[in-house]
DNA sequence: CATGAATGAGAGTTCATTCAT
DNA sequence: TATGAATGAACTCTCATTCAT
């Protein structure tokens, strides 16, 4: 036990790194079920539904996620993050238009399958705070971005409010014809 | 059935059973007071907030409309027919594309004030299959002829499913930029 | 069953009195279980040890006693309301010093099942206001009337808040030789 | 943060082991801890609220204090301990009347602050009996001798329990108008 | 020895739904 | 037929206590 915890190797102390294994399992666990969990009944769900599926107790949960909207940012953002990034492949592979319908395509795919997504952000709910602020400063610079260039190219028309595409996207991510629909609107920026 | 309950020559006032005409206003109160708790606190507000605005025990509540997509139902058909009734009137008076453009902005009133409803439709829940079933039988069908109008008269070059663009429409009006964003997806159809 | 209730002919309902018969069985169940429980393990003991013993569900229980303090209240008005009740009957029956005597001894009596009252008096928990209330304009107006009086006729020597007097006695009510130490505290009275 | 500091520069593990000293402290800050959380939030407060405040994980709480009342005894112990030492101080610098009045005074000083103290000493709680041992044993035979003088020298006219009266004092703390309420139990002493 | 993560029983509270009156 | 009382499952959240590290 002496020190086979400080292999800093690096830095001297290496900090306060030492996070039980256990509980990064019961993290990760946690994450997997409370995204499929989400996937199957919303973000709404029972506490206890995620737990369960993690094989964890209710505490556990609690201990790592006091509020519900914690356990959705921590579950989103890394396909948060991970669609932010696309962005700028997109961009440097695709022509501005393009990139942007890629992109939404992109972003589609993640919302697709995040029931109730929408609506929580939406419901005025002050636990969805944090989450709505991530999807403000993280996604919307980013489909600004996307849009700005469409627009300067030409291929883009009409002058949208990002938060409020990305909204509308997440919107219509749950419908029948999501695809079809998506794509309307996005014509529709090129009128 | 007719007078087997009405005491006949009892009291001079026994006459007449208005039992029916109570009904009649207990369901009147019912819709009344269900309208005005789905836009405020959307189709899944409690079943007694609905019952003591209108007056009346839950019992009643249920005795009329024993799921409560029978009430949603009821309360929306209404609505549904007068949205119907207002698309014969708006293709005399508009040209396809601009008797389209007015529908939709019809009907985005009415779904506006139905907080969740769109979310219930597509919750897959049975109970909501009745409801469904009269937007796919009755308003589908009505916006169906507008767009095949402007179709027709080459205002509208995209084949769109009916439904599909209902419900489109449905789910963006509860987010920011709703009027937006519905102008976004009409536009679209025009490319 | 067949019109009892249905009597419209005097007057149309002959007032809302129609509290029903189980529902009143059920809250005297409840006032009965509480006051039982309380005593057992204090006003704080769980809703539901309550309920159960009253073999009545959660929700009777939260039906007619929304807040915990409403059940308190109620099972002590009755207990207290004689308390005061006695009072005049001391009072009329022996002279000022010994009525008090007597009467302090019937409080006592009146607290000494009530584990856990006193706490709750002095919890500054804001449920537990309706309460401290009723203590202070009930009880405490009638230990002042015969604390006033014991003055007057000169037995009594101290000035006392009758408040104070009333929690101390509480106090005391818990702990062991009770009746010994109240004894010493209306001793002190007549310093 | 344990002893990583604490490296005296001998072997790494094999060195002397100061787990003593790291534990007294524990034990002492813990100490400090809980006097302070009982204060605050009475002797029911959660334990992990204590181990917070002492920068030690609840863990090492339960080792040295496996049951919640072994802190309490703990905690008290000392000023218990103190305020025993301040009988003789006392009984050597006043007479013996005074002497008890200001002991007591003393012993209120002690207890104002232990919110709860009273309500867990007459709880019945199996875990509480080691506290209420200290109380007869260590408080109890001091205020005895205190009231035994006074009663010797003709000041005091009662013959009481001690621990009654101990418990008495402690019960009254809690309420308003504390001071005044203990006055008139002494005042009935002379009766 | 110390840590604090994990556990899970248990408490409060709400609400859909049934059913006696 | 109307009422609303009763029921109890379901949900959130807390905290004492254990135990792997």
């Amino acid at each position: 036990m002496t020190s086979s915890s400080a292999r800093p190797g690096t830095s001297p102390d290496a900090g306060p790194r030492h996070q039980r294994a256990d509980a990064r399992q019961n993290v990760a666990a946690l994450l997997q079920a409370a995204k499929a969990v989400f996937a199957e009944a919303g973000v709404d769900a029972p506490v206890r539904a995620i737990a369960e599926r993690a094989g964890v107790g209710v505490g556990t949960l609690y201990r790592h996620f006091p509020l519900r909207s914690d356990l959705i940012s921590a579950v989103f953002r890394h396909e948060i993050d991970d669609c932010i990034a696309a962005a700028d492949e997109l961009q440097s592979a695709y022509p501005p238009g393009e990139a942007l319908d890629r992109w939404i395509a992109r972003y589609t795919q993640f919302v697709a399958t995040k029931q109730g997504l929408a609506a929580a952000l939406h419901s005025g709910d002050p636990a969805y705070e944090p989450l709505r602020d991530y999807f403000d400063t993280h996604l919307a610079p980013t489909l600004e971005r996307l849009l700005a260039a469409a627009v300067r190219s030409g291929e883009v028309h009409q002058d949208v409010d990002a938060r409020d595409l990305l909204a509308a996207v997440a919107n219509l991510c749950h419908g029948a014809g999501a695809e079809r629909m998506v794509a309307l609107l996005l014509a529709g920026l090129r009128a």
